[in-house]
Parts: C-alpha cells; sequence; structure tokens
RNA sequence: ACGCCCAUCGUCUAGUGGUUAGGACACCAGGUUUUCAUCCUGGUAACCGGAGUUCGAUUCUCCGUGGGCGUGCCA
C-alpha cells in the first residue's frame, strides 16, 4: 500500500518550528517512500481559526518548499461527514447521549471509551498500552451540534487514507482513544510515530510568548529555506553518520522513521547561523547575486548606482563572508553610498586616537598620486609607506578600513579599496578626516 | 495526585554488554589574513542517581530523581 502521510495544522496563531518540523517529517518521509504529503487544516474551532493563520500555515509550506499532492482539506467542510459517524456510533450503541460534567449546556454525544486495555504501535516508542479506566469517555459532538478535534481527525485521517499518523508526541494520549474509535467506526488503525518536542532555550515548551520561534521570523530575518529545512531536519533526527550539510534531495534520500530520536531537542541558533552561512556560500553565484540586489534594496540602497560590473565584483567579494541577508545592508552598503554610517566601537578604537588624521592626511596624498589603483599598487604603497616611516602596517590599515566603510570588519582591504577607486578613496579619506574633527559619528541604521 | 512519555559534552547528535564514548555547532589556543569571515592544527567538555543481572554495564531490568504530556463540550 502506498504511503500517504498529512500535516493537520490548526490554523490559530502563527507557525512555529515545532509545527514546521512535523510537516517536514512528513513531507521527508512522504518523498523518501514515493507516497503522497498532504495537507489538512483543522479549523473547526471556528472562534479561534482565522484566514491570516491559514495563510500563514501555506506561506512556510511554500517558503520551505513542501509541495502537497493534493488540494488542501479544510476540515470545517467536512461537518456532515463527522456527525453522520456520531449517528452511526450512537445507533450502534457505542456512543451515547448526556451532560457530561453537568454542564447545563444539553446533551453531547459521547463515545464509550471500552472495557480492557487501549493498544497502540508507535514507530518511534513501541508497544504502547495504557488500561481504559484511565480514559475517560470522550465527546464527540457538543451539546451544540459541534465535532470535536478527535472525531473529525479520526474521521478525516479515514477518509484521506492516511496510512502514517506522523505528530508531535502531545498526542500520545490521545491516540489510545482514538485508536478505540478506528475500532468502532471498523477502520484500520494507520501507523502512528510520535515526534518529540522542540523546546525553547529554557528547555521548556515553546508557547505564544517565546519570540524568535516563528517561521515567518526566519524567512524575514534572512535565512535560507535549504538551510533552515536542513537544520530542523537534524532536530530530532540524524542519518546515522557524521553526515550534516545535505540538500533536498539527500535529506530525501537519507530519511527514515526509525532514525529519529525519542527525546526533545532544543534550537540553538548559532548552528542554525552556521549552517546558512554554509548554504550561503553554496549558492550559485547568480542566485546569491539576486538575493544580494534584493537585500541592498530592502535596505534603502542603490545597487545600481556603480553600475553591473561593480556590483558583480562586490557580489564576489561579499558572497564569502555573507551569513544572513539581513547583514547585507550593514557589511555592504557603504559600496553603494559616500554617506555609510559608522560602527561606534570601530570608529573609537581606530579613528578617535591620537595622530590617526595625521596618518590618513599622508595615506590620501599618497593614493591621490598613485597612477594605478589595482590592488596590487594600493598594498605595495601603503606597506612601503609604512616601512618608510616606521609605522607598524595594522596602523594603517585599520584607520584606512574603518575611514573607507565605517567597519571594523569586511573583506581584503586592498580589494576593496581598488574597487572603491581612487577619487572615492580619497573623498572617504577626506570626510572621515572631518568626522573627526567634529568627534561624532553618523551611524550605521 | 494518578496515568503515559523521555534522559550521552553547554547545544544538536553517533554509538556499544568489553570503545582512548565518535562527529558537528559553540567556546579556548595556535597558524593563515591588515580586520572580520573562510581555511588549517590542537584543546576543554558527556553516558542523571541507586540497586540488580553479568566476568564485565553508558548499553539490559527495577526503583528513584528530573523534565514533558495528559486527566477539557481546546486542537
Amino acid at each position: 500500500m502506498s504511503v500517504r502521510v498529512r500535516f493537520a495544522p490548526s490554523p490559530t496563531g502563527q507557525v512555529h518550528i515545532g509545527n514546521i518540523r512535523t510537516a517536514i517529517f512528513n513531507y521527508l518521509f512522504a518523498r523518501h517512500e514515493n507516497g503522497e504529503f498532504l495537507l489538512r487544516v483543522e479549523d473547526t474551532d471556528r472562534e479561534r481559526s482565522t484566514d491570516a493563520a491559514v495563510k500563514g500555515v501555506l506561506d512556510a509550506m511554500a517558503w520551505l518548499g513542501l509541495d502537497v499532492d493534493e488540494e488542501p482539506m479544510y476540515q470545517s467542510t467536512r461537518t456532515d461527514a463527522h456527525l453522520a459517524v456520531a449517528q452511526d456510533l450512537l445507533d450502534r450503541g457505542l456512543a451515547y447521549k448526556a451532560d457530561k460534567g453537568d454542564t447545563g449546556k444539553g446533551e453531547a454525544i459521547i463515545f464509550r471509551i471500552p472495557e480492557g486495555s487501549l493498544r497502540f504501535t508507535d514507530v518511534l516508542k513501541g508497544e504502547l498500552t495504557k488500561s481504559a479506566e484511565d480514559v475517560p469517555d470522550l465527546v464527540i459532538v457538543r451539546s451544540n451540534g459541534a465535532p470535536v478535534f478527535h472525531l473529525a481527525n479520526v474521521v478525516d485521517d479515514i477518509e484521506m487514507g492516511i496510512t502514517h499518523v506522523i505528530r508531535g508526541d502531545d498526542h500520545i494520549e490521545n491516540t489510545y482513544r482514538h485508536v478505540a474509535l478506528y475500532d468502532a467506526i471498523g477502520a484500520p488503525v494507520p501507523s502512528f510515530c510520535h515526534l518529540p518536542m522542540i523546546v525553547n532555550q529554557h528547555g521548556k515548551p515553546y508557547s505564544k510568548r517565546d519570540g524568535s520561534a516563528f517561521v515567518g521570523e526566519f524567512r524575514d530575518t534572512g535565512f535560507l529555506p535549504d538551510a533552515f529545512l536542513n537544520y530542523l531536519s537534524l532536530l530530532g533526527w540524524s542519518p546515522g553518520d557524521d553526515l550534516e550539510v545535505m540538500d533536498r534531495q539527500r535529506l530525501i534520500d537519507l530519511f527514515s522513521l526509525e532514525r529519529i530520536r525519542s527525546s526533545a531537542s532544543q534550537m540553538d541558533m548559532k548552528k542554525l547561523m552556521w549552517m546558512n552561512g554554509e548554504f550561503m556560500r553554496a549558492l550559485p553565484r547568480e542566485m546569491f547575486s539576486t538575493g544580494f540586489e534584493q537585500s541592498l534594496s530592502d535596505a534603502g540602497f542603490d545597487s545600481e548606482v556603480h553600475g553591473d560590473a561593480y556590483k558583480a565584483s562586490v557580489v564576489a567579494l561579499m558572497q564569502e563572508r555573507t551569513k544572513l541577508w539581513a547583514d547585507i545592508g550593514r557589511d555592504s552598503g557603504f559600496f553603494f553610498t559616500e554617506a555609510f554610517g559608522f560602527d561606534p566601537k570601530a570608529a573609537r578604537k581606530r579613528l578617535q586616537k591620537d595622530g590617526v588624521t595625521e596618518v590618513l592626511v599622508a595615506l590620501r596624498e599618497l593614493l591621490l598620486g598613485l597612477q594605478d589603483f589595482s590592488d596590487v599598487t594600493v598594498e605595495t604603497a601603503v606597506r612601503g609607506y609604512g616601512e618608510a616611516n616606521d609605522i607598524p602596517v595594522g596602523s594603517l590599515v585599520n584607520p584606512l578600513r574603518v575611514a573607507c566603510s565605517g567597519l571594523g570588519h569586511g573583506p581584503g582591504l586592498f580589494e576593496m579599496l581598488s574597487l572603491l577607486g581612487q577619487d572615492r578613496v580619497c573623498a572617504r579619506i577626506e570626510r572621515a578626516c572631518a568626522l573627526i574633527l567634529t568627534g561624532t559619528f553618523p551611524e550605521i541604521p
């Protein structure tokens, strides 16, 4: 039988990493097995479900390339089918009507948990058993006539022909009850695979209070979807050898449910960042270039001011040192404007020191006199000046860097200067000297 | 309280009835570089505790401890 799995989020609020990791595992499993990956939007809670949240789910999946094989099912359209099953259970004496909990709301339809023990096999955790005494009867249709999650979930999984239910292990308790429902309905019980949770920095489950856990934020910060997909795949799963950086196809080829761990894991932003850098460097130049331009224009810079060849040179210089799209405005903006801001720390350390202005003035004089402005020429000149005047090269290079870029770090100085060109370099040194005089530097936005 | 699930470096993880318990991120030191990043070298760092089984337990069993989940007419 062909594998059919589904991601079944309830569209209330933003998609966080725990949700999407469940989607990813379903997706990888389906693709690995040449099966189908489906989406079911569990929007039966009309109070809390929103269109914006549905869009959030769709956007997150699209961003990560988690393409589904059939049109999404919206659970809210399935009420009649759910109620029909409830009626059937009622007719066959497997459910009854009562005001459970004496709420005074009227009679609900309640599924009777059969005697004995409830058991199912979990792909990760093995044989799971629970005594029926510990499982109270289950409301499946509210007194207002609305089907409850448990009923809808099971009925729809049956309808969709789901063969493997892969979801968070916070559903384990529900599963004991669900298998009883499958039996009552007379449908085959699917395989279950309950994934460990992802916890926050404090080792606690994610709540709406935890920032930085929403998929949309990672996208907006400039993470690459493939890097994010790779990283999240490794939260709870590993291929077994020491392989970590994998493209989508590799993940699909190697994925298996059996290799999923059964304990919770914690997100490590530093490692995600590192992995994103790996993917950035590996990006084809044209793709990086496109993202670079976009990021630059998002940050308010005009990447076209100095032409395509210039832009291409900057891109070549910056790709290997870029970790996030969001950093590009800060790290590369100075290539595209003469009114760039300064990193206050770098300015203080490298510019606002005695004697720096004199050095800069002298260097400007030196550079102004060069016939040729290639990186080699500039380097030879600057080093020569240092030797002739007995000044350590660091005392020349560092002020020069900050004066011309506003930053304490960046690409190779001489390549950078050569690319900026003689006129702009000299003008920038002048500007820096003037700013040193005033003692205040415009900050990087 | 009861029931269920879980437990290897700071983090993500590999692994085994006998291993110097492996890798990655992070961190530290060194090399490379003018700087940052990259790159190379090296280093610090883990089997939750106690019993039991065994010639031998990180590994198997039990009991604790800790964490999570559940005990909704939420999903």
